[in-house]
DNA sequence: TATTGTTATACTCTATAACTATA
DNA sequence: TATAGTTATAGAGTATAACAATA
C-alpha cells in the first residue's frame, strides 16, 4: 500500500480536477449562452425526447419550481418550447427547438473533442487503468452516500 | 490508442465524479454548519494565517463584495473575527477564532479519512498510475484555460 | 490617484409552501 | 385526494458599480 500521505495528494488532485472541469464547462457553455443547469435540461431532452416538466424535475433531481425557472429561461432564449400535453391537460410538454437541437449536437461534439483532448495521447494501459480506477472510486462514492470528505 | 468511444466513457466518469465529490463535500460540510465557499475561507486562513479581505479575495479568486458576505456569515456564526489592521487603517484582518481553528483541523482530519476511504485498498501500481494520470490531465487543463468541454 | 471595504443592485440556482387547474 | 405547474418568498453564491475612508 502506498504511503498514506500520497492519498492526500491524490485527493488534492481530484479536488483540483473538480474545480477545473467545472470552470471549463461553465466557460465553454457561456459561449453558447448557456449555464450548466440549463445545459443539463437540453442534454436530457436530447437523450430522452420531449418531456413534461414533472419528468424533467425527476430526471434532473430538481424541484418543480426550479424546472419552471429553467424552462422559462430556455424558452425566452429560444432553446425550447412549451406545448400542451395531448392527453393530460394539466401537463406541459417541453421540446427542443431547431436551435436547441442544433445546440445539443454541438454540445455533444464539443464533449467528444474535449474527451479526445484529454485522453488521446495516453497509452492504452495507462488509459485503461485510469478508467477502471475511476469506476472503482465511483462505486464507492455511489454506495457510500455518506462519508467525511473535506 | 484506445477506441475513441472509450474517451467519452472516461469523460462521463470524470463528470460523474465531479458531481458526486461536490455533493459529498456539500453534505459533509453542512454537518459542520458550513458551505463549500465558507469552508474555502477557513481553509485559506488555516494555510496562510490571518489575512486582509483583499488578500482573501485574491486567494479565493472571488470579488471583494463576496468576501464581505462570506466573512459576514462566518463572523456571525463564530468561525472568524475581524480586527483592524495594525498599520493600514483601511484594511481589516480576518482571523480564525478558536472554534474556527478547531473546525479547520477537523476538516483536515476528515479530508485525510476521505482520502483513505477512497484509496487505501488500491494496489500500489494502480494507485501510482492514477495519481500520475491525474497530474497529466491537470497539466492540460491548467495550460488550456480554453477548450470545448460539454 | 489608487486601494480597502461596504452598500446598492442584479442574476442564477436552489428550496418550501400556497394556489389553480386538472385527474 | 393527488398531480402538474405557477406564483410567492427566501437564502446562498456570483458579479459590477458607486461610495467613504484611507494611502
Amino acid at each position: 500500500m502506498p504511503h498514506p500521505d500520497r492519498h492526500g495528494e491524490a485527493l488534492s488532485r481530484m479536488l483540483e480536477l473538480v474545480v477545473l472541469v467545472n470552470d471549463d464547462m461553465t466557460r465553454s457553455l457561456a459561449r453558447d449562452g448557456l449555464t450548466v443547469s440549463r445545459a443539463h435540461v437540453i442534454w436530457e431532452l436530447r437523450r430522452r425526447g420531449s418531456m413534461t416538466q414533472a419528468a424533467l424535475a425527476d430526471a434532473l433531481s430538481v424541484s418543480a419550481r426550479n424546472v419552471t425557472g429553467l424552462v422559462d429561461g430556455l424558452a425566452a432564449t429560444g432553446f425550447v418550447t412549451r406545448a400542451p400535453h395531448p392527453t393530460d391537460r394539466r401537463a406541459t410538454l417541453v421540446s427542443l427547438t431547431d436551435h436547441g437541437a442544433a445546440t445539443a449536437e454541438a454540445l455533444e461534439r464539443g464533449q467528444q473533442e474535449f474527451a479526445h483532448f484529454l485522453f488521446s495521447t495516453m497509452a492504452d494501459e495507462q488509459f485503461d487503468n485510469f478508467v477502471d480506477t475511476l469506476g472503482e472510486i465511483l462505486g464507492r462514492l455511489r454506495n457510500a452516500g455518506v462519508s467525511d470528505g473535506s
